[in-house]
Parts: structure tokens; sequence; C-alpha cells
RNA sequence: GGUCCGGUAGCUCAGUUGAAUAGAGCAACUGCCUUCUAAGCAGUAGGUCAUUGGUUUGAAUCCAAUCCGGAUCACCA
């Protein structure tokens, strides 16, 4: 698949029959030969110069006269460099590949493999509009989604909706006392944010209740119990259990106005699920769990009623699965979801996209799954994330700093589309030809800003940093994805003439050197669930293509073979960068 | 305090299954548009890879200790 994969048997046969030894190929390392020496890969020879008692030099020319007279159709020749063995492959090899896989749009997909993956993400609470620790989620969720797919994967996407508990009730109280009746559509409010107006509403309502409280010589801890608000929406949790129809309906009708909004941004940043799942469905799961642990003896019962799981032996706590009472906890509804999932779709693996906040939540569900011999349960993978932080710190709702998706992706499209007419090279354009443009760039933008830094790492986001449009963005990749194509409609690549005849030229060899590789990277991303993987190849892929585009010509090419290498070459790039891209979630543009 | 994660250029990040002189982007500075899209290219400058010790022919990478930052350790979700 990948020639470094492909040198490796051939030392080992070669270091058996000059030597009879006997390596492991993961023994041997091979990598891409540094630009400043002569060579496409290099083999290290110090890793068994000691076993056969001879130089490093000695070795090395040895093996490579070997590899270089046994397989003249990939290598032409050799050097040695202290203890590195550089091969040079043969230009009519890389013509070969080239050949082959220039046209292919699906370049590195593998063909489905008949397993199951689920991936879930996004997994709202619907007290509050989206911001951009979940566009991090989204982003990363989608991505491995389609990584997956292209790894062979089927994928079912699924988001667990919280859509019940004490947070919804605040917002439901806030409107109570003070909306008078008011409604999104009255107000021309978006419906995540109207709620989420009230969520702010009731904190604002709840601190001047605790203030006074307090004046009125409560300790702060009394206040904040004693709130009359609080207490309201306590009472409210209550009523909603107790399925209080009035509380049901309004509980319908607020969380109806949150999907009408969620719906919204999902569809923009496109976001899809094959199954949402509602926590007011399942929260009462787990409980035939907590049954069979008491059976298996996995679960033990104390005193008071509540269900328990030792995990010290494991270097963790103990943990409470049923509460005194016998209401599950969340780790007991996860449990529950989990064992549902498994029975819905079998999955091979099932990964949760979730904050790093909740590592060692999903290291217990996991090890708990596992003493409970539930099946799937080592398929379970926290694909776990860091938080977003802004230049001046963490985002805090209480101190407003929470950076709203929807007001970013308005200002990021502003911008793209600001900076779009700036450049002037849009003409005939239709209008929504232009709106998708500036549509691409400015959601592209903020994904490769979101996916470029590997998931488990904190991550600091600057808006003035992540609306660039120069370097290291998605716009630099898109740009050179547009150049190509200007050259392909120019001409295409084909035609019967063999490329290569004349030596490849230092750029054209790097450019095919690491297109090559894209199928290494993709298994890479799919082995480590990483989308960044991704994004750095990509923008090295442009990078590489925009330097070979400076230093030749395509279109007045030295011959017509070079042209037609070149041609092919570029096609090439355009179908790796776009394909990769696209993994990201990424559109790339024909023109812009 | 226990556990987990991180610390690489002024800033944001790659590189971490050990391998040649540690790389990008941004910011700064210098060049390059009568030639396929300059949203580009080439170059200059910028480093105690947190610290100390160890293993190794070879360490940013592995081990140990320490320092700094973060997360978590609820009958919350």
């Amino acid at each position: 698949m990948s020639i470094a994969n492909d040198i490796k048997p051939l030392v080992a046969k070669t270091l058996k029959e000059l030597y009879g030894l006997d390596l492991n190929e993961s023994d041997l390392t091979v990598n891409t030969t540094k630009p400043e020496f002569e060579g496409d890969y290099t083999l290290v020879l110090f890793s068994f110069v000691k076993q056969l008692k001879k130089s490093p030099e000695q070795l090395g020319n040895e093996i490579g006269e070997a590899l270089v007279k046994n397989n003249p159709f990939l290598f032409t020749s050799f050097n040695v460099i202290k203890g590195f063995l550089n091969l040079v492959i043969t230009d009519s090899y890389w013509a070969g590949f080239l050949q082959a896989s220039y046209a292919d749009k699906n370049i590195g997909v593998k063909k489905p493999n008949g397993q199951k993956i689920i991936v879930e993400y996004s997994s709202p609470n619907t007290n509050k509009p989206l911001h951009l620790g979940h566009l991090r989620n989204n982003f990363l969720g989608w991505s491995i989604a389609e990584i997956l797919k292209a790894g062979g994967y089927e994928v079912v996407k699924t988001c667990i909706v919280n859509d019940r508990g004490i947070h919804i009730c605040k917002s439901m109280i806030a409107w109570q006392l003070f909306a008078n009746g008011e409604t999104p559509a009255g107000t021309g409010k978006k419906g995540d944010h109207f709620v989420g107006d009230y969520y702010v509403k009731f904190n604002n309502e709840y601190k001047k209740q605790v203030d006074e409280l307090t004046a009125r010589g409560m300790t702060k801890e009394e206040a904040e119990k004693e709130a009359p608000i609080m207490k309201a929406a306590q009472q409210m949790l209550v009523d909603w259990e107790a399925g209080k129809p009035d509380v049901i309906d309004l509980w319908k009708k607020m969380n109806g106005w949150v999907y009408e909004g969620f719906d919204i941004t999902y569809k923009r940043i496109g976001s899809d699920f094959g199954k949402t799942y509602y926590e007011s469905d399942t929260y009462l799961l787990g409980k035939d769990i907590v049954k069979q642990g008491l059976e298996k003896n996995v679960f033990f019962r104390k005193d008071d009623g509540s269900v328990w799981i030792d995990l010290t032996t494991d270097g963790l706590d103990e943990k409470v699965v049923m509460r005194k009472d016998g209401t599950s906890v969340y780790i007991t509804q996860d449990l529950g979801l989990a064992e549902q999932k498994q029975k819905e779709y079998h999955p091979k693996e099932s990964i949760y996209v979730v904050g790093d906040e909740q590592n060692y939540h999903f290291k217990v569900l996991k090890l708990m799954a596992q003493k409970l011999q539930m099946p799937g349960a080592d398929g379970i993978y926290h694909l776990s994330y860091g938080m977003v932080e802004l230049p001046t710190g963490k985002m805090k709702s209480r101190e407003g700093t929470v950076v709203d998706a929807d007001d970013l992706l308005d200002e990021m499209f502003k911008e793209a589309e600001k900076k779009t007419k700036e450049q002037g090279k849009t003409e005939g354009f239709s209008k929504e030809e232009l709106k998708e443009l500036y549509d691409m760039i400015s959601l592209g933008g903020l994904k490769f800003f979101l996916l470029r830094v590997e998931p488990k790492k904190r991550m600091v986001f600057n808006p003035e940093e992540s609306i660039d449009l120069h370097g290291f963005t998605a716009t630099f990749i898109q740009y050179t994805h547009a150049r190509i194509k200007s050259i392909l409609r120019k001409e295409k690549a084909g035609g019967n003439i063999q490329p290569a005849k004349e030596r490849l030229l230092p750029k054209e060899k790097e450019l095919i050197v690491l297109l090559e590789q894209y199928p290494v990277i993709l298994d890479q991303a799919l082995q480590e669930h990483n989308p960044s993987v991704i994004a750095t190849y990509a923008f090295n892929a442009a990078k590489t293509f925009n330097t070979f585009y400076t230093e030749h010509s395509v279109m007045n090419a030295e011959s017509d073979e070079k042209k037609q290498l070149r041609l092919q070459l570029s096609e090439l790039a355009a179908n790796v960068i776009a394909s990769a891209m696209t993994l990201l979630g990424i559109r790339v543009p024909e023109r812009m």
C-alpha cells in the first residue's frame, strides 16, 4: 500500500539472505530521507549493527547493493552516510504509482469491512444555545465518523439530548415568572437563544434572592438552599417526574423551541445523527443492570439500601450506582444506554465524543461494563478532548465570556465575504455561488482551526487568529485546490503519453513522495481517532504543491511528457487535498 | 492529598512506537506579480524541547524525581 511498508520486507529478506539474520519487520526503521541528503527513503542501520559485528558503512553498502540488484524496478541507487542507508526509488516506480492513482477520487478509501461503529457526539443540554466548546465536539465527532467510514466501517452517529433535569426547569421557572407569555416567534428570537435568555434570567434572580437572604442574616449556604426561585425549580423537577400535565406541557413547549434553534445551527455546521436519544427516555434505564450486578456480586448493597461498586482494587474509588431512594444515577443510566445501543446496533466499537472533564467517568463506565461482562464492554472508547479557552482565559457564562456558536459563525461569514471581495476574483459568480463560497471559507476556517489541534489537548481560541486566511488555515488549502482546478480547466490530465521519460525534478519528486503517503496518514488518523494528523497533512500537501507550482509551469512545461506528468501530479494533489478536507468536514471550491 | 493529562521559538501548534543540524503558521524584517489564481513563493531572525538525574551507539521522545498549569476524585449531570 505504501512504499515504506513495501521496503521493510525486502530489507528483512536481504538481511536473511546475506547474514542469516531473522528480524521482525517492526524492528526495522524506514523513514523518508531528509531533504538535505540524496535519496527518497532511508533505512536506519544502527539497530542491527551490533548483532552483525560490522561497521554501519560496510553493512549499508552490502545491503544497499543487494537491494538495488534484486529490486531494479524499485531502487535505482543508494548511498550510505553514517548509519543511514539512503535509497533512491526509480522514476518509473513513481510514474507507475502516479498513472495508477491520479484520477482516483476516492483515494485512500477502504472497502466496507462489514463492521459497525457508533459515534456519539454533540449531546447538548436543552437550556441554552451551543457555544464554542460544543463546536469542537461537533466537528470532532463528524470528522471521526467520516474517517471511520473511509476506513471501511459502517458508522452510526448518535446524540444523547439532555432534555430533562434541573437545568431546563430553571429556564421554565424563569419563563413562567418573567415572560408574560412571550415566544420566540413573537420576539423574532432563535428558540435556543430565547430559552437560554431565561436561564440567564433565572440565575440573575437567584443571585438577587440569595443576596437579599444573606443581607437578612442567613449564611450563604442557607440562602442558596432557601431562595424561593431555586425551591420552585426543584419543585418543578419533582412535578416533572410525577408527570404533572401543565409542567410536562411547558417542558415540551420550551424544549421544542430549543430544538428548532438547534436544527438551524446543526444544519449550518453540518451535524447530523442517525439516531437521537433523549435523556427523558433513558434516565430510568439501568435498573435491571443493578439487579444483575447484585446477582453477579459485582455490586453490593449498603445498609441504607444504596447500591455500590468497589473499584478500589483497580485504583479507583467506591462508586454509587443506585441511590437509597431507588433512583439510578448518571453512570447507571449510561450503562443502560450502552446496553441499549449494543442491542440495537451490535457495534464493534462505541465511541463517545465527550470533554476531558469526564475522563474519570468513562474510565469507570468501561470498567463497570467489563466487570458486568456486558457485550461490547471492551469496545467502549472515550474520545476525550480538551477545553477550548480564550486568550483571556476560560469561558465563563457568569462573566459573559462565552463565545456563542451562531454569533461566531456570523462573524466568520462576514469576514470571508469581506476578504473575498478584497481579492476581487469572483467575477461571474452568482449570488448563490458567492454565498456557498463564503460558507465554505468561513465554516471551513473554523473547523480547521478547531480540528488542527490534537483532540486531547486543551487549546486556545484566538478570535483574530481563527479569522485569519493565511498560513496554516483551511483557506490556504482551499485556495491551493482552486488554483489546481484552474489549471485542470485549461487541460485535463490523461492522454496516452507515458510520463516520466525524463528524470523527475526535485520539486516534482517531493510532491509525489508526499502524496503517496496519504493512505498511511489516513491509517494513522483511523487508529488514533485523531483528525489533526489529516489537517497537518493537508496543509503540507498544499504547501508542497505551491512550492512545486512556483518552480515549474504545468501548461508551459519543457516537454509534452513533462506537461502530462505535471497535469497528473496536479490532479492527484487536488484529489488528495479534497479527500483530506472532506474527512474534516470541509469543502473545497473550484474557484475562489 | 490520590489518579489522569499537559509544559517545545514572543504567540498558536507539529514532532513523543528512540535516529542525521528540533519544524510549521502568526507576529517582525528583506526580496519576488509583462509567465498556469501573489488568499502565493523565496529568504533573515527567533530554542536551556519546564528542571535534574538515569538507560542507550543515539533522548524533545523511554525511566525516576522535582517544579508549573489543568481536569477529576458527589446518593450532580
